[in-house]
This record gives C-alpha cells, structure tokens and sequence, in this order.
DNA sequence: GAGTTTGAAACT
DNA sequence: CAGTTTCAAACTC
C-alpha cells in the first residue's frame, strides 16, 4: 500500500523513459501543463477528471450511492471490453493522473482538489502501479473507479473479469458499512430496473470509464456542495444559499450544487445520461447501439433522464451557468411538466423499455426551464409560464405543516425537488440535509405507485402521433395523465389539475360538470370520435374488404358509433392485465418509475376507466392503422361517468386472426393481436 | 391573514 | 377496491 501511495505521489509519469532524465523529471514534477497536453484525445477522461475541478469528492457515499447503482450493474467482460476499447487511452489517464498530482502539489490549498485527487486520482495511479489492493480508500467512488479501471489495464487481461468480481467483493468486504449498503442498493437498484438491458449496460459499460469517473466528479461535486451548503444550513434551515458560501474556483460546480440542492434524484441521473450521450459520441461512435440504448437503464425514476438525454447540451450550460441558480430560485418549479415533445422518439423507445427513466421529467422540468431561459431570450416565456396554468405550475414553494414534505401532498416534493427558502413549510425533510430520507421516502412512494412523480400532463408529442397515427389527436395536444375527479369546481378552478396544468380535460378524466377552458371532456370524446369515424371511412374506402367484413359482423351492430381508436388499443394489449399499464408507460414515453414494475403499474393505474383510457390514447399511437381499423365496437365502451362498459363478447371464431380487426369481442382482439401487429392491412 | 373549499393523496 | 381521512393548495372574504 504505501509503495502504490508512494507511485501515486512521485510517478505519475511514464517511468521508463523519463525518470532517467532529470530535466524531464523536474518538468514533469513543475509542470502540469505538459500533462494536459496529452490528455485532449481521450475527451471523456480529461473532461472527466478535470472538467469539474474545484470541490468535490468529499462527499461520502451518498454521492457514490448513485454511482454504485450503474457500476454494479456491470459485467466485469463487458467492463473489460470497454476498457480495452479504450486502450488507447490508457497512456491518457497515465498523464491524467499526472496532472492531477500536480494540481495536487500546486493548489495545496485547495481542499477541494486535494480531496478529489485523493479520492479519485489514487486509484488510477494505483492500478497503474498494479497494487490490487486498494481497499483501504474510504471513498466508495474509489471503489467503482478502481473496478472499472483496474482490470483492462492489468497487464494480464485473461483473469480482467474474475479480477473484477474478485476485487469487487474485496472491496466490499474491506470497505466501510456504508459503502456496503451503497452497493447492496444499487444492486438492488439494478436489478428493480430492466434486467434486460444487457445491451444497455454494455454500451454503458463502455462509457462507463470515463463518463463514470465524470459522472463521479460530478455527483462528488454536487454532494460536496451540498455537503458544504447544507450542513452550515441545518443550523438555520432556511438559508440553504449555495452562491455566498462556494468557492470561488467552484463557481460551476457551484452552480451544480445549487441544482442539486434543490432537486433530487433526477439531477444526477440527468448529468450522467448527459455524461453518457457525450461519452457514445466518443466512444460509441461506431457502437451500433445507440444512444438511446445506452441510457442507463434502470436509473429509474425519471423522465428527467430522458429529457435531459434528449437536451444534453442544455443541461450542461445550465450547470455551468451560475445564473441558473438564481433562476431556480425564482422559478423553481415554473417548469412546466415535460412534455412527450421533449422526449424524443428515440427516447422514447428506451423509456419504454426502461420504464424508470420516465418519471422523472417532471422534476427534472425546472432545469429545462432553466436552460430555455439561459439559452434563450426567454423571460417571456418565463413570464408566460408562470402566469400560465398549467405551464406554471412555476414556482413550487409549499406550506406544508404535517406532511414534512416527505409526501406527495407537498408540491415541491412531489415535483422532486428539495424545499427552499421560499417554502413555508413546517418541519421539512425535504432538504439536502435529508437526502438519505427524501430519497428513501421517495422510493417507497414509488414502490407504492411507480407513477407518483411522473409528470401529470403528456404533452402529446407531434411526431409521435403525426407518425403513427393522425386520427389519433385530439383536440388538445396534452392532456393529464390520469386525469381529474373534480366535482364542484366544473374544472374550471386550479382545483382541477387539468385546469392548473393547462390542459383540456380527456377520457381519462371523471369529472362532473367539466367546463374546462382548456377543452371539456365531451369535446374531447367527441373529437376522438369524429377522427375515428372519418379514418375509418376513408379506409373502408380504401379497402372495400373492410367493409363487407364489418357489414358480416354482427357484434359491429354500431356502425354508426365510432370506436375511439384508442378503445381498440386497449383492449389488444395481450399483456396487459386489466387493459392498462402498457399504454400508459408507452405514452408517458417514459414510463417512469412505473417501469421497474409494471405490475405495480397496473395497480396505481387507478380506476378501470382511466387506465383504459389513457391506454387507449397511448395505443393509439402506438397501434399500427390496422388496428385502428377495427370496427368501432360502440361508444359504449366508455360510459358517461368514463367507465368502461365491456363491449359484447362475440364469437371467438375470429380470434385466431391476427388482425382480428373487426372481431368486437375484446377477448378476441386480444389474442388476435400480438405484441406486432401485422403491418398487412389486408389481413 | 384567517377561514373555507376543493380534490389529490394517503389510509383503512 | 371503495370509502374515509388527511393534507395542502386554491380560493373567498
């Protein structure tokens, strides 16, 4: 141990060739710049290890926490693969490493910097220098750092992957308690999320090496700041001001912190699906996998990530911008939810498939937000937003006096962000300083109801829809994913959730009296239906065939009545139980938490109607025209009060068929259609 | 600013 | 799962 401790110190350069030389020596010792030089090609690594410099690493395992949940995911062959992929690097983070040293020597003061090389730098030198054991280090990111890196760059690469295993337990063993527990929760983390996702995780893997460490020096900074914030603000919980406080040198990690500080979670899946877009253009560039795929998969909660993925660049400014902090403040929650749109289709495709992202993006709204204003002359839309409903959601400053603002009561909390200073609230546990609490109540909300911090209004996304399916719209382009229950407001008062967020009421709603300016729910039935009706025309039209089959359906009996496409939607989804579910992360696009468990899905999915109807919107879209041609079984589907109404059964001769269109029988369409839809019309 | 209304969230 | 309670925002005065 000391001779590694000792490398890391002296030699940070290459030995062989210079160490001979003691002019070389004495300019590697004095000069950091000459290490820097050599590090531009590896972009990750150097932005990694030094794009954030100032305060960081300090922070314990909270930070690693949310590392560990990637990292442990890992296959050690994958792992091994990355780094062999990133081989060529490896003389990189060698002079890494070395800049380190010397920032180390030069910036003495800077405890910031001494902690993060001590923490992070270490470990590189020390797997450089072979040492095997480095488990002393306190620092859990070190743990994750050392397994990544240290294998590829053993010089015996056959054993890479039991090295890891094996260092891995060993680390764990000899590591502290609470580095334990970090990695037990991102096992289980991992686990909850998609399973599946080897493909995920290998492209994640390969960026793993260096967007982790970045991500590290990103979490670290970011905890640290809380750390240096939050702690002074205990003692006056109101002022959690990060700006007075930060060092000078850490302005953008400053900023970091402030987002951090005020949101949860989400900011740091966000920064690292960031880290991990950056990290594919690098190093995945060849990778057939795209992006998309290589999100993290599991991280789960939100949407954020997706957003975030989808405006990467944005979110860095934002982080970067000291400005954005004062702008959080000001319009902390003036977000309003993310929108599908924001979410793009590729995206969209891996929200699906990792359900956990989606949630997120409403919290992660905020510093959207953020970045529109930063990015744009954007105090109109900072105006409009708050003065909007629904898109103003704006400013998120609760009062909670018995919840803590530990429940989705408070708004700040169920936004996802921590309180401020602004909020009234009594009691809080939704600060910085209770992290480990707000994190767990989160998790526990979620395990509860997946969707408890989804977004509540679905920002139709115009591609999505235009693409698979036109009839699909309706009239409003978003609309609240579960809806309201407003009895006495008539929708027509911030009550009424649809109002507050600016949306129309939908099917999914079980209002009485709905007046929504936004769009009533009638008008939105009705729309839908007048789609499907004309759709459904022009395609009999088109197809002749159609027709005479729906003529020779009996159970079609309702011609006359449209059935929403979305109905149809709902009731093919073999796999769903219920009819819900599916539809909902598909059009959530993100599916949120609601992914790690579907089941759980269904669950929250409250009533029958809703689900069913919020299926059927999100089916719509995701159904190919062929269902959408299914005869229009009967408005009836859909109740007055939106419950659903089991449409006749009928024979189940036709259930074989796979379009199984015109079959009224939901059971039958069910089984007709399988998870692909034929794309043959015809059949 | 206090009190009331409202509907979501949480609980049973 | 429905009914009830709790809660905090929205609203009214």
């Amino acid at each position: 141990m000391d001779n590694s401790q000792k490398k890391k110190i002296e030699t940070p350069t290459p030995k062989s060739k210079f160490e001979d030389s003691p002019v070389f020596n004495y300019i590697n010792n004095l000069s950091p710049i000459e290490a820097v030089r050599s590090i531009p090609t590896v972009q990750t690594f150097s932005s990694l290890s030094f794009a954030s410099p100032p305060p960081v690493f300090t922070s314990p395992h909270a930070s690693f926490h949310r590392e560990s949940r990637f990292f442990r995911c890992h296959n050690s062959v994958e792992r091994s693969k990355a780094f062999e992929s990133l081989d060529g690097s490896a003389s990189k983070q060698e002079v890494v490493v070395a800049s380190g040293e010397v920032d180390l020597n030069k910036e003495a003061t800077l405890e910031e910097q001494e902690e993060e090389t001590s923490c992070e730098l270490p470990l590189i030198l020390k797997s450089h220098s072979q040492a095997s054991d480095h488990v002393d280090s306190p620092c859990t990111g070190d743990i994750v750092t050392q397994v990544l890196i240290d294998p590829p760059r053993g010089e015996d690469n056959a054993s890479t992957s039991e090295d890891v295993s094996v260092r891995l337990k060993k680390i764990l063993d000899n590591d502290t308690p609470g580095c334990r527990r970090l990695m037990a929760d991102a096992a289980e983390l991992l686990v909850f999320r998609s399973p599946n996702d080897s493909e995920a995780f290998g492209c994640l893997v390969d960026k793993i090496s260096s967007s982790e460490r970045r991500f590290c020096a990103g979490v670290k900074l970011t905890k640290q700041y809380d750390i240096i914030k939050d702690v002074p603000a205990s003692g006056s919980s109101t002022d959690n001001e990060p700006l007075a406080v930060v060092p000078s040198q850490a302005v953008s990690n400053l900023h970091r912190g402030s987002m951090r500080r005020r949101c949860l979670d989400f900011e740091v899946l966000g920064k690292r699906k960031k880290d991990i877009a950056e990290d594919q253009q690098t190093l995945c560039e060849n990778n057939a996998e795209s992006s998309s795929k290589c999100v993290v998969p599991g991280i789960g909660l939100h949407l954020n990530a997706i957003a975030m993925a989808s405006r990467g660049s944005k979110i860095n400014i934002i982080h970067e911008d000291s400005a954005s902090v004062e702008i959080q403040k000001s319009f902390p929650g003036s977000t309003t939810p993310v929108n599908s749109q924001d979410i793009m289709p590729e995206t969209l495709d891996q929200a699906v498939s990792k359900p956990g992202e989606g949630l997120a993006v409403e919290e992660e709204t905020p510093k959207a937000l953020v970045l529109e204003e930063l990015n744009q002359d954007s105090l109109q839309k900072k105006k409009r937003r708050v003065d909007e409903p629904g898109e103003g959601e704006s400013c998120k400053r609760c009062n909670c006096k018995k919840s803590k603002c530990l429940k989705l009561y408070c708004e700040c909390f169920a936004a996802g962000v921590y309180c401020i200073e602004p909020c009234s609230c009594v009691d809080c546990f939704n600060r910085p300083i209770h992290e480990d609490t707000v994190l767990a109540t989160r998790k526990q909300i979620e395990s509860r109801n997946p969707l408890a911090f989804a977004p509540k209004v679905i920002r139709n996304s115009d591609s999505i829809m235009e693409t698979i399916d036109d009839a699909s719209k309706t009239p409003a382009s978003a609309r609240h994913k579960r809806g309201c229950n407003c009895k006495k407001s008539n929708c027509l008062k911030k009550y009424c959730e649809c109002y507050q967020s600016g949306v129309g009421c939908s099917i999914n709603c079980r209002c009485e009296g709905c007046k929504n300016a936004f769009g009533k729910k009638d008008a939105y039935l009705l729309t839908i239906m007048e789609s499907k009706q004309e759709e459904d025309v022009s395609k009999i039209q088109q197809n002749p065939d159609l027709s005479k089959e729906v003529e020779q359906n009996p159970s079609s009996d309702q011609p006359s009545t449209p059935l929403p496409p979305y109905r149809h939607m709902v009731v093919h989804q073999p796999f769903l139980s219920k009819n819900r579910l599916l539809p909902t992360q598909f059009f959530l696009g993100a599916g949120s938490s609601s992914f790690r468990k579907p089941d759980g899905d269904l669950k929250q999915a409250r009533n029958e109607k809703k689900p069913l109807e919020t299926v059927t919107e999100d089916k719509t879209e995701i159904m190919p025209e062929i269902l959408s041609d299914t005869p229009i079984t009967t408005i009836k589907a859909i109740s007055p009060n939106s419950k659903r109404v089991s449409p006749p059964h009928v024979g189940s001769s036709e259930s074989g068929s796979i379009l199984g269109k015109r079959t009224n029988g939901r059971k039958l369409i069910l089984r007709s259609i399988p998870a692909f839809p034929s794309l043959n019309p015809n059949q």
